[in-house]
This record gives C-alpha cells, sequence and structure tokens, in this order.
DNA sequence: TAATTGTTATAGTACAAATAAAACAATTAG
DNA sequence: CTAATTGTTTTATTTGTACTATAACAATTA
C-alpha cells in the first residue's frame, strides 16, 4: 500500500489518503482486518502533520471502512457485514444523486444517453477489473 | 427560470447558481440566445451579494454555457457550435474520470458492477427524460 | 513499566467564499 | 447627446476550512 500525494492539486491531502484507501478498498488490495500504518508513521511517509492523516482516518472510519482504538491502531473494516441497511440505502441515493448530476451536465454539454450509458458501463468494467487479489471470475 | 439558494448547503452560492443554470440548459429551459437576469438583479433576487452572482456567471462563460457583454447583459450560447474538439474530449475525459471514481467506491462499498451499470442506465434515462421544451421523442 | 497508539487542546498561517462600498467602461434606451 | 443599465475592477472585511506545530492526555500493547 504506497500513497502517493500532490501538494499541488486541489483535493485536500487528508481526501487524497482517503480516496487512494478507498480505491486500495475497491481493489482488495486492503481487506477487512488489515492494518492501516499509524498516525504518526504515515505521517512522517508522506511528510505530512499528524493531524491530516488523522483527519484522513477520521473521515476513513465515520464511513465505515475503517476502525479506530487508541493503543492498538487502524483497521480496516468489514464494511459489508458492518452496515445497516439504511446506510446502505443513503450510499445508494448518493450514488444515485451523483450520476444524475453527471448525466444532466453531459446533457448540457450535447452528449447522448447513449454515450452516457456506455462511459459508465466501460468504466464500471474497468474498476471492477483492477483487481490484485483474485480474477474477475470470482465476482462472476 | 427560478433559481432556489440554500444558505446552510456545503455546496457554494456560486456554484448553486451555476448547476442550476446547466440543469436548466440541460433539459432545455433554458437555450442559446436567452438572457439571463443581470448581475444586480438576480442578486437582489437572491438576496445575496453581486460579486457572488457574477462570479457563478464567470464560471459558465468559461465553461462555454454562456457569453457576457457588459451593457448588453448575459446569454447562453451556441455550445455545441461553440466548442472546440479539445474542449469536448477533454469534457469527456472528465466525465470519465468521475464515473471511475464513482464505480471504485461503488465497489468498496460491496456494491455490485450490474448495480452500478443500471444505475447509471436509470439515472441517464431520467436526465433525457425531463425534458419541458419538447417531447423525448424528438432527441430519439 | 515503557513504548506505541489514538485523542484532544491550543495556536498560528494560508486560502477561498461571501459581503460591502465605490468607481470605471461599454452598451442600450430615451 | 444624455441617462440608465450592464459587466468589470478595486479595496477591504468577515467567516470558515485546510494544514501545520507543539503539547499533553488516555488506552492498549510489549
Amino acid at each position: 500500500m504506497i500513497l502517493s500525494i500532490d501538494f499541488n492539486s486541489e483535493e485536500p491531502i487528508y481526501l487524497q489518503i482517503r480516496s487512494q484507501i478507498v480505491h486500495a478498498v475497491a481493489t482488495g488490495e486492503l481487506q477487512a482486518g488489515d492494518a492501516l500504518p499509524s498516525v504518526r508513521s504515515l505521517a512522517a511517509d508522506l511528510g505530512v502533520n499528524m493531524h491530516t492523516v488523522n483527519k484522513a482516518y477520521a473521515v476513513l472510519r465515520d464511513e465505515g471502512y475503517a476502525t479506530m482504538r487508541r493503543g492498538s491502531g487502524v483497521v480496516i473494516a468489514d464494511r459489508a457485514a458492518s452496515l445497516s441497511p439504511e446506510t446502505r440505502s443513503l450510499d445508494r441515493d448518493r450514488l444515485a444523486e451523483e450520476l444524475c448530476r453527471l448525466a444532466l451536465e453531459h446533457r448540457a454539454q450535447g452528449g447522448s444517453r447513449e454515450e452516457f450509458v456506455t462511459l459508465a458501463a466501460a468504466q464500471a468494467a474497468a474498476a471492477y477489473d483492477a483487481a490484485p487479489n483474485g480474477s474477475a471470475a470470482e465476482r462472476g
């Protein structure tokens, strides 16, 4: 798990950290039970402040991706098992909302419905192909 | 064209204004040649500062959605006709990037590829159905 | 007991968002 | 031509977020 920070990016550092860890969870590079580096050590590795990493971890905890316990550290959570149906539904609503926004902007720019759906399917395929932990066949 | 501002939202006011106008362009409620209210009058209507509206309009101008001329005002542009192929390609790249991000987060949350594609298709259909200016059949 | 870990507090710098008041420049209406 | 309207620019203030810095506190682990 190697993180790279772009200090010139408009995206806040703590969100860059958060996104890359979520990415690793998506691809299976990080799995439930895996330990994340401590707040202090990751901060030292990245050359950022301790609080910046702590904020990234706190976001991951609030989103259900990780659990934090002082003394023992931060561990990737079993999100599928720990999520309530309500939270799951909220996630789905947020996804729908973002897709709606993208579709509308695409249309405003003169793009076709077919083009949007094709592009979405292509990106989904790419996201579900990136799998360092196993073959795509495992997920049907 | 009625705009509503949520002053408690995390989304900046000028982006709320921008988004709702893009929304209107997408549905056809606003078309090329249509005039937008002046910076000062819209600011007065919404109860915000003149500069906030001006910034929203400037963003729309930079994105190719509108043209601004002092004395005459702000007018919706014919975006499809005025866009260069390079800009069009950049828009497509940005869309792909956002879809990629959403697909990865969906997978990280335990969602399936099929679910993502289905949801994207549904939102696209909704976006292309919202049409106050004509029937869906007009666009094939 | 000592080290490590997350947590909290305080303070300071930097930047963006929004507001405010005022003036300037180009276009339009009378 | 004149006056009103419109976008543009300048300067300044307030507010909130991001990030850094230092320090201490609390729970777990070795």
